[in-house]
DNA sequence: AAATCCATGTAATTAGTTACATGATTCG
DNA sequence: CGAATCATGTAACTAATTACATGGATTT
């Protein structure tokens, strides 16, 4: 019915009516580690979801020249978004451009591929950490049919990602410095985490 | 200098000499685990990289209207390559559209929603025996100034991406299958893999 | 006084998908 | 003889980014 970004943004007003500003610029954590948009894609997607009565919105007198808008989900709005969150995704191919230069590191130069690899690392380390303090503010996994379940459980898809991300950058780090030498299988090692 | 589409073309390219047709069609395995494109999108890309001397192409006989075109890379674009390799990879945001349905879960039907989960299971299993049946024909890592040494690193982050995918919608469908049950935060096991 | 934040929009461009268009060869 | 495969291209459209444009309120 509509986008993926107009029910990216119906799965932020359910939770709570906002600005197009604030959808903007808070789709940072959680929903920005999943889904992001500028605020020029946010407003012209926000009038159309206006239109097709998925929203509604409230003037309030706001800074800026007084037309500050709260937005709302809709009945028809929510209803919408419980059928889409039940169909399968449409599979959109993967393009993950680090996977692609480590295609073809044989042509470059090891030391400097690992400085990129080791600076992407620290990238999601740092992202790790993050996620891990905010894992800290749950006290046991919500229920299924809690606001904050959903919270967790994007929460959770997180960690388990930059762990694998972590584990994959430290594995071509130690490939990349052992130029030359032999290298043996390592085994059970292979892929652990 | 060139797009990122480019770069792909080029890392296949710089493998073996292909027709427009080969790249579009062999975007399967492994390439096409990492970034794809439609023909529609790599024919008008090789114009523009004849134009600017990264790759140059000879015309063979080929089937069809005898105008089959062999495009191979050119030192210009072998050094391109190489330079590309190192750089940072340009942060496109992430876009999961199933950590979305995840984030809306708390508002969807669980055993629905645990049915999506259910397939998206299935297929990333699917995918990691097919990554698994792909390693078991490499005897050790390849040194990485190897070219298969390519081929192993993105395999790599293929299954570990794919035992990612895996522990969280098995534990997504634990949890929706949990209904109403009071849940014990699962302490050490948590995000184990 | 300048910078930053709050606030909303439009325009231009790039990337990517789907559909349109053509045509020879090979296999059943 | 019809379907699938090989082969190359263009056109129309959607999604997304970057840049342009405006302007009040608050902080330094």
């Amino acid at each position: 019915m509509t986008s993926t970004l107009g029910y990216a943004i119906l799965t932020a007003l359910a939770r709570k009516p906002r600005s197009g500003y604030e959808l903007a610029c808070s789709m940072g954590r959680p929903l920005g580690y999943f889904w992001t948009a500028r605020h020029s894609q946010i407003h012209p997607e926000l009038q159309r979801m206006v239109a097709a009565g998925l929203v509604s919105f409230e003037q309030v007198p706001g800074p800026g020249p007084q037309r500050k808008k709260i937005y709302s989900i809709t009945g028809k709005g929510r209803d919408a978004l419980r059928e889409w969150a039940v169909e399968p995704p449409q599979a959109r191919p993967e393009r993950d451009e680090l996977a692609l230069k480590a295609y073809a590191a044989w042509l470059a130069d090891p030391a400097e591929l690992a400085k990129l690899f080791q600076a992407q690392l620290e990238e999601h380390e740092r992202r790790l950490a993050a996620y891990e303090d905010e894992r800290a503010s749950f006290a046991g996994v919500p229920g299924s049919d809690s606001q904050s379940f959903g919270d967790y459980a994007a929460l959770w898809c997180g960690i388990s990602y930059e762990n694998h991300r972590i584990a994959w950058c430290r594995w071509m780090i130690e490939q990349l410095g052992a130029e030359r030498a032999p290298r043996a299988a390592s085994g059970a090692a292979w892929c652990e985490m």
